[in-house]
DNA sequence: TGTACATCAGTGAACGCGCGTTCACTGATGTAC
DNA sequence: TGTACATCAGTGAACGCGCGTTCACTGATGTAC
């Protein structure tokens, strides 16, 4: 049942991609290697031709899903002119992001994961998080205002991320679209 | 070797300090009964006269996790007349706090956990972000300005638990401090 | 106060289960001639 | 182009382990008289 090279780097992208989907949605821990060969029509045994370990195929998951995540905000903007901040926070604190947590930002579906693991880990969020700041900061400077752009970039972030996450904690949905909605005018406003 | 009912008392209250720091530093997922029974210098049988179950410790765990966290906030505050939106963000953005997940506000410790679990888990935490955010308002209308105090405090509530956050994702340390002094510089410049 | 007894907090063996990982095996791939 | 053969992607049984939960048991607690 010998599979082709190339068939073979299909195989290890489909676990990539169902293991970054499933991390965003469920955590890093929620990842079993079995359930996860499942999901892609494989046993579990061939895991180990694609991965050293489980431990490995989180890092690569957490990168994925970050690059995914990314990359789905990047789909938007598309090829129109639409690289403002405004723009973009209205797309990042939107109902439709906060209810596609499979498929939207992994900064903020990982967090809380992230803070609490190894610094290998953390340090592949944190090359994300300085992209993701340096992406608000260019949609700053083609603005007209004169302020400290990083500083407000930073702080925008880690109110994005912050409401995001909150938005998806609050079990009434009228409040969450209320909590969206107040983080994305003030954010706007300013 | 029974126990008198004191004694029981405060071996529930044993398991359950024991569990709500360590969901805390590791993560709702991390408990596990037998662990924590050791921890209280108990066996894993005898958890059962106290907790119906494991999912059943995790939300008394966390309801506890989000009273402890507050209640060092509070404790921080003292007697003093030091409850100013200023001291109140200088001490959640800190350092100390960054680096004492165990004892610090489990919103931020446990908010990417809470956002993916059942609805009574996030009941739980939506409304201690509303206590959240209502000491965060009181604190304001003990202020001047005029503006929609409710939405600012909403908004600041997201910035800080977003900013302590990355603030524990970032590996590097001198990075992670300045982005502290910037969001904090940005809440209380406003 | 003293005795007899029901209660029940805590013990530790046992359960069935899913986990990560290993490995002998299979058969198609793809190369050497 | 055709044949012989090494490679190696994927299979599935097996491993040891820790998990959540159950349960018969223990002995101190605390109540009834």
């Amino acid at each position: 049942m010998a599979r082709s090279q190339a068939e073979k780097a299909q195989t290890h992208e489909r676990i990539l991609t169902e293991a970054a989907a499933q991390i965003r949605d469920d955590g890093l821990e929620s990842v079993s290697v079995a359930r996860l060969m499942n999901r892609v029509d494989l046993t579990h045994g061939g895991f180990y031709n694609h991965f050293e370990s489980r431990a490995d195929l989180l890092v690569q998951a957490l990168e994925r899903a970050l690059v995914d995540g990314a990359a789905r905000g990047r789909s938007l903007r598309g090829g129109g002119r639409s690289e403002s901040f405004e723009f973009f926070v209205k797309h990042y604190l939107s109902r439709s992001h906060r209810d596609a947590r499979k498929e939207g930002c992994a900064l903020a579906a990982l967090a809380s994961d992230v803070a609490r693991a190894d610094d290998q880990t953390r340090a592949v969020m944190q090359d994300h998080f300085h992209g993701f700041v340096q992406y608000l900061e260019h949609t700053m400077d083609s603005s007209g205002a004169q302020d400290d752009h990083h500083a407000q970039a930073l702080t925008a972030a880690c109110t994005m991320i912050g409401g995001l996450l909150m938005a998806r904690v609050l079990t009434d949905t009228r409040e969450s679209d209320a909590l969206l909605k107040t983080v994305r005018q003030h954010l706007t406003s300013g």
